[in-house]
DNA sequence: TGAAATGTTGGGGCG
DNA sequence: ACGCCCCAACATTTC
């Protein structure tokens, strides 16, 4: 008798270890059809952005290799899922889908529809949790509502305690592999002329290895401090596990595990495993609120004067603020796909308090520009710094980007890095170049309006004017 | 996971 | 010696 393959269908979740859709298929025995479908709809407002295509590319080579070495292939399709699937049905007669959940408002949509279909042709599906702690429906409070205070949330969370899949040892797959799959190269992911991402390789290794690889460093060297170093963006402080997150390369339960078994919790490492809080946090938002990265979460954000400003914008996207804490996160993430975490808050505070542009329009530009570009994360941090989020801070909480800077860069290694027009200039003047005398400037061989820009707005007068249209709301 | 404005306190200079 | 003022330093309130 012929025996159906199953067809894996991979999406976040580019991983084989800790991967339960992978592991319940293998236990059944049958053969496996991995399969990858890149969807470029155009009426996806969300669809992957420029940076992640980078690493969409490396991660599928990585995935592929790691189940070549299993003795199959990863079948790479290109095309609208509906059309996909119904060609890999003919080709191969496979009629049972495993996959692992995705949480975007139009993933739930296009996966509930394809569930819908698939039944209907009496094809079976299993869906699983591959990427969240916490499935955000399994989180409520004591009336039954979501969550919409972090605090309460976490609690709450860890109260519960995160479930895990026990992966008791599965006879090794069996792949099935008549199907041919597309040339990852023909889908031309990767920039050419130019290639703005030539930098991104020394920072990063898409796929499961390197995530594993990033976990044992920050565990070796950098959790231990994590509590103090996290906010240093000139230090190597935090685990940079973002991206591998968001491509499902490595698991939370992967890293919450690894945690835990290293030692007894500290300070740094409780504070460690709340940012992964906040990941679970904002998947619960979206899922509860799919409009989050649309409209404002306070609804009378809506009415706010935005101003829609285009020369700012653009200066803000290049770098060109002049600003040097700002200008310094700008041009890290246009040149590694990633931004420190505490230098996101500052360039976010300036976009929408500062510059009073749209925290839409911030997040449309990290979308297409960060490797761990994230809808959830995305979303509601951008709501988060703007005050119109759940639990946000307070729209009257601007950050000041030069007291940022001097607490944050103190030595002014970060601007040096990435902004190095100003690496001659002295600490004292470092986060603010036009507070320097004529002749300390020239000795640095900085001419501001030439060599690095005036001051784009006056910090005082922007937090003015900012505070004022927050008091006409 | 702010910053600025305002309030309070206490040491030291000075007449 | 004493009161007065100034102003850091710190605390509290406000945005």
């Amino acid at each position: 008798m012929q025996v159906s393959p199953i067809v894996l269908w991979f999406r976040q979740d580019l991983r084989l270890q800790h991967h339960p859709a992978y592991e319940a298929a293998k236990a059944t025995g049958q053969p496996i059809i991995p399969l990858y479908i890149l969807d470029d709809d155009s009426t996806n407002s969300w669809k992957i952005g420029a940076a992640q295509q980078w690493w969409l590319h490396y991660s599928l080579l990585s995935l592929n290799k790691d189940i070549e070495a299993q003795g199959g292939q990863l079948i790479l399709r290109r095309g609208n899922p509906t059309e996909v699937f119904e060609s890999i049905f003919k080709e191969s007669g496979a009629h049972n889908i495993y996959w692992s959940r995705c949480y975007e408002p139009f993933a739930i949509a296009r996966d509930t529809q394809l569930k819908k279909d698939f039944i209907a042709q009496g094809i079976n599906v299993k869906s699983f949790n591959a990427s969240l702690l916490f499935e955000p429906w399994k989180i409520q409070t004591q009336q039954g509502q979501p969550y919409k205070v972090f605090t309460q949330f976490w609690k709450r969370c860890l109260a519960q305690g995160p479930r895990f899949s026990t992966f008791e040892k599965t006879p090794p797959p069996q792949f099935y592999t008549h199907l041919k799959s597309e040339n990852l190269e023909s889908w031309e992911l990767t920039p050419t002329r130019p290639n703005w991402a030539k930098g991104f390789s020394d920072l990063w290794q898409p796929g499961e290895h390197g995530a594993q690889q990033k976990l044992e460093e920050f565990m070796a060297h950098h959790l231990k401090n994590y509590k103090e170093t996290r906010n240093l963006p000139d230090k190597y402080g935090t685990s940079r596990l973002s991206p591998h997150l968001h491509f499902g390369e490595i698991s939370p339960h992967q890293i919450w595990q690894r945690v835990h078994q290293s030692s007894s919790l500290t300070s740094s490492s409780e504070r460690y495993l709340s940012e992964i809080g906040w990941r679970e946090f904002s998947y619960h938002l979206l899922y509860h609120f799919p409009s989050l990265p649309e409209r404002p979460f306070q609804e009378k954000f809506a009415a706010f004067q935005w101003q829609h400003n285009s020369h700012a914008l653009e200066a803000w996207q290049k770098g060109q603020t002049g600003y040097p804490i700002v200008d310094a996160g700008m041009r890290e993430l246009w040149h590694t796909g990633w931004m420190h975490n505490r230098v996101r808050m500052i360039v976010a505070s300036f976009l929408t308090k500062h510059l009073l542009i749209p925290w839409q329009e911030g997040e449309k530009w990290f979308w297409d520009t960060l490797v761990d570009a994230d809808l959830a994360n995305n979303a509601a941090s951008w709501q988060w710094v703007a005050g119109c989020g759940a639990d946000a801070a307070p729209y009257f909480r601007i950050f000041n980007p030069i007291l940022q800077g001097e607490k944050f860069d103190p030595e002014g290694y970060y601007v040096r890095q990435w902004v190095p027009e100003l690496k001659n200039l002295a600490n004292t003047f470092i986060h603010k170049p036009w507070q320097a005398s004529e002749t300390e400037l020239r000795q640095a061989g900085i001419t501001l309006g030439n060599t690095y820009p005036h001051p784009l707005v006056n910090h005082e007068a922007a937090r003015k004017l900012a505070l004022e249209s927050y008091r006409q709301l």
